[in-house]
DNA sequence: TATTGTTATACTCTATAACTATA
DNA sequence: TATAGTTATAGAGTATAACAATA
């Protein structure tokens, strides 16, 4: 941990917090992160949703789900999201059922309207985030490759 | 560049919204976005400070700024940066100083803490971003130049 | 007893509008 | 008049703690 041998784990893993490749490429995510948080935002916006609002509806527009469930989802306290779904509830986007197998659970689903609505914000999203259509399949099959061993998804180096 | 056979920029974006493979890698950058701000805010929460006070401590620490240009960088208005900055004053880890040029202005400086504090942030925050030591040098400048096309910062296509 | 959802409370972030002190 | 910063206000998201209904 201490040392640095070339060719470890942790040398590289050190190397990468100083060299100024990295340095550059951990600015570029953080370009592609604000753009894509800001551009949601937006969208959201555009149908009169804030984020979380937004979040929960795409969520529930893919399937219904106790709200606890959604809490989970969200990483947030499962008191939160009754004011989330109250509010989705009166925009008539959302609607509580009881759950047949528990009557303690409230089962959160969108209405047609809610449904309509996520489909469209969906759209938005892919719009949004269209600058991918600048690559070539090729780059987009290396770029998958690349994101899927940042995040631990791929093989083995 | 494209395999497709019509290779106008319309249809390479509309196909770019629609085909697995483009899908997958959206659904890959969602992924990398959530985590990015899910460490950040940890990040932030090991200091006690919120996301927004994060954010603009880190501002500070490159460069003191009059309260208007934190609100542009931060994209919000002016009037919210008065609280940001009036916690993290509280906090000692900031402070507002007049500008000489401009009686009306008020310049937001770090304090020495605060500057100790914001050095740690960034490398929770570098450490955070350390996915990338997964990747070889090579696969970083293949990611650096995927990421520039993508916000439109490289040359063209 | 444990769990689900809710309520009550407090704090932060946010936008809008009105105010002050400078310019 | 116009600008920089603030205050006042209101809405939304968040965590914590306490509660009712149900398991």
């Amino acid at each position: 941990m201490v040392t640095q041998k070339p060719g470890t784990d942790d040398s590289r893993a050190a190397a990468s917090r100083t060299d100024p490749l990295t340095l550059e490429v951990v600015e570029l995510i953080g370009s592609v992160v604000a753009r894509y948080y800001e551009e949601y935002e937006v969208a959201a916006g555009k149908h009169a949703l804030t984020g979380a609002q937004a979040r929960v509806l795409g969520l529930l527009s893919l399937e219904p789900m106790p709200m606890r469930r959604i809490a989970q989802k969200l990483k947030c306290e499962p008191s939160n999201v009754t004011g989330i779904v109250d509010r989705l509830e009166a925009r008539g986007l959302v609607e509580r059922r009881p759950d047949p197998a528990d009557r303690r659970v409230k089962l959160a689903a969108p209405t047609e309207e809610g449904l309509d609505t996520a489909r469209s914000l969906r759209e938005s999203l892919d719009f949004a985030r269209e600058p991918l259509g600048e690559l070539s399949r090729e780059e987009r099959v290396s770029l998958r490759g690349l994101l899927q061993r940042m995040l631990g998804q791929g093989g083995a180096p």
